[in-house]
RNA sequence: GGGGCGUUAGCUCAGUCGGUAGAGCAUCGGACUUUUAAUCCGCUGGUCGACGGUUCGAUUCCGUCACGCCCCA
């Protein structure tokens, strides 16, 4: 690029190709602080802040100006400069650390030779600053600075002060630019951790225990998706990474642990969307001396708890749509769910695999000559009921057929002690009893493997030390996935799931 | 994988019925000692996503590709 030869940095950070005026112009700047540094060079590390932004405008936010001066209070602050007003021989500056912002009164009269610097720093640039708290004339609380320095010159120029950063692109390959300047995306991940925090205290409390298991995995199971593969070569052997930690944390209730979770990663290579990422943060917990009906119980009161834990209310706005979270949370079978939405279908007929047949037929839903009448059951479902259910709902009773890992109901073989959890049309938690038979469990995955040599990818692995496990005993036990992200997006209104992951899944930039 | 939309200055966006482009903010220079998107004056800044095609001439029309967003499978 033309601005290569500006200064003897001009290779530096160029990978992007996209140096430019503006850039070159700073690493003038740079480099001419190089040049005139002193001890610790142009990247100084000897400045410690004593007080925050946040913390000040808490503290100090509502005393007068008069009170400030009756009581001199001398703060040391520090952050990124958000914005600068050069008025002649004074300026204004915002500074911005994590809890907020607070202003700088800067004169020439007071700081002399670094007042004069200060002209040349850059919306973008770190800095320091010491001085006595005051209010200014309209009123803003301030620090009157008789120190200043620059910390950390900024090379790069940040978005418009105004409009901050609109390009959806950006937001997502360039994080810590979006974080710099959108109040609203640092506190997307801040309620993103409450949330987080707010499951592990409840579960916690209840006596679970925490803990983590393989995430590469010799056979992934727990779920039905396609996983990624790796390699390791000192044991020459291909590995998974986990696409659930299910089948790890049900051999710990084989083992007395009796109450245990785990929030972490799963991985599963399938297509990108607003719902789903190839990695996602699940919480898988399970609960033994317990079944699905008493995990609903627990879904549903952890929903209230956090909503009232982060809100104060049970009342929230998803999407323009209000939700009540205090109403009772129904509870409807797979096949109620389809007959309520599906006009004219004859209730007597939903397991009948040719009437399903006709009817995914006419909706254009493709199925496989293998399916039966369960798979085509919740694929009717998916195709018609899904999307319709927003007030949070709990939907079970789903086919045995295609819970492969889950406890049969006692009077209905036909479906599985099993359910799905769904706010906003969204899947945010599967839960069921977990099958703790080791004959029928290894009847399960003998079908599954039979599923996959039809060329099913998605279907599960014959995995033997789970079934020795079950032959050892797992006591009756309830269990349960809850989608982080998902529920994160709900709690803050974002309507992607790349809005609550940091770094979502991009391709290389070009 | 299919369909739709998008990609123009650092950022946010206009625009060119085909004749190599503008605004606001930012930057740069100047004025200004209590500003609040500070104000005032002046000046910069662009391979119009990439590559091909049509054309005297393409940022504009056509095609392919890349990346992104939304919807569908």
């Amino acid at each position: 690029m033309k601005n290569k030869d500006d200064n003897g940095t001009g290779s530096g950070g160029d990978e992007g190709g996209d140096e430019n005026k503006l850039i070159a112009e700073r690493r003038a700047k740079l480099a001419e602080l190089r040049r005139a540094a002193g001890p610790g060079g142009a990247f100084p590390n000897d400045f410690r802040r004593d007080a925050l932004a946040g913390e000040l405008q808490a503290a100090y936010g509502e005393r007068s100006g008069e009170w400030l001066e009756a009581n001199p209070t001398r703060v040391q602050v520090g952050g990124r400069l958000m914005f600068k007003r050069v008025m002649g021989k004074a300026s204004f500056a915002k500074i911005a650390d994590r809890t907020g912002q607070i202003q700088l009164y800067l004169q020439q009269e007071t700081l002399g030779p670094a007042y004069e610097a200060f002209r040349g720093w850059d919306v973008g640039d770190i800095i320091g600053g010491a001085g006595l708290l005051f209010r200014t004339r309209t009123g803003e609380l301030s620090v009157r600075a008789d120190q200043l320095r620059l910390l950390v010159k900024s090379l790069r120029p940040l978005p418009d002060k105004w409009h901050g950063l609109a390009d959806t692109e950006t937001r997502y390959r360039r994080r810590y630019v979006d974080l710099i300047v959108s109040e609203t995306s640092r506190e997307v991940f801040r309620t993103r951790s409450r949330i987080v925090r707010y499951l592990r205290d409840f579960l916690d409390a209840l006596g679970f225990l925490e803990v983590e298991t393989p995430m590469m995995q010799p056979i992934p199971g727990g779920a039905t998706a396609r996983p990624f593969r790796t390699h390791h070569n000192a044991l020459d052997l291909d590995m998974y990474l986990r696409i659930a930690p299910e089948l790890y944390l049900k051999r710990l209730i084989v083992g007395g642990l009796d109450r245990v979770y785990e929030i972490n990663r799963n991985f599963r290579n399938e297509g990108l969307s607003t719902q789903h990422n190839p990695e996602f943060t699940m919480l898988e917990l399970y609960l033994a001396w317990s079944d699905y009906r008493d995990i609903m119980d627990w879904v549903e009161k952890a929903t209230r708890g956090l909503a009232d834990t982060l809100n104060g209310t049970l009342e929230l706005t998803y999407q323009g749509r209000r939700y009540d979270l205090a109403q009772p949370f129904p509870r409807v079978t797979v096949e109620q769910a389809i007959i309520d939405n599906n006009p004219g279908i004859d209730p007597l007929s939903l397991r009948d695999l040719t009437y399903l047949r006709k009817r995914c037929d006419q909706l254009g839903i493709a199925y496989h000559p293998d399916d039966g009448p369960g798979k085509l059951q919740i694929e009717l479902f998916e195709k018609t009921a899904e999307a319709k259910l927003l007030d949070p709902t709990f939907v079970y009773a789903y086919p045995v057929e295609v819970s492969p890992l889950s406890r049969p109901n006692d009077a209905d073989p036909f479906v599985a002690d099993r359910f799905e959890f769904f706010i906003a049309g969204r899947e945010i938690a599967n839960g069921f009893s977990e099958l703790n038979d080791p004959e029928d469990q290894a009847a399960r995955f003998r079908a599954q493997v039979a599923r996959k040599e039809k060329g099913d990818e998605e279907a599960m692995f014959y995995d033997a030390d789970y079934v020795r496990a079950l032959e050892y005993g797992m006591p009756p036990t309830g269990g349960l996935g809850v989608g982080i992200d998902r529920l994160v997006m709900f709690f803050t209104d974002s309507p992607s799931i790349r809005d609550v992951i940091l770094f979502p899944h991009m391709r290389p930039e070009a």
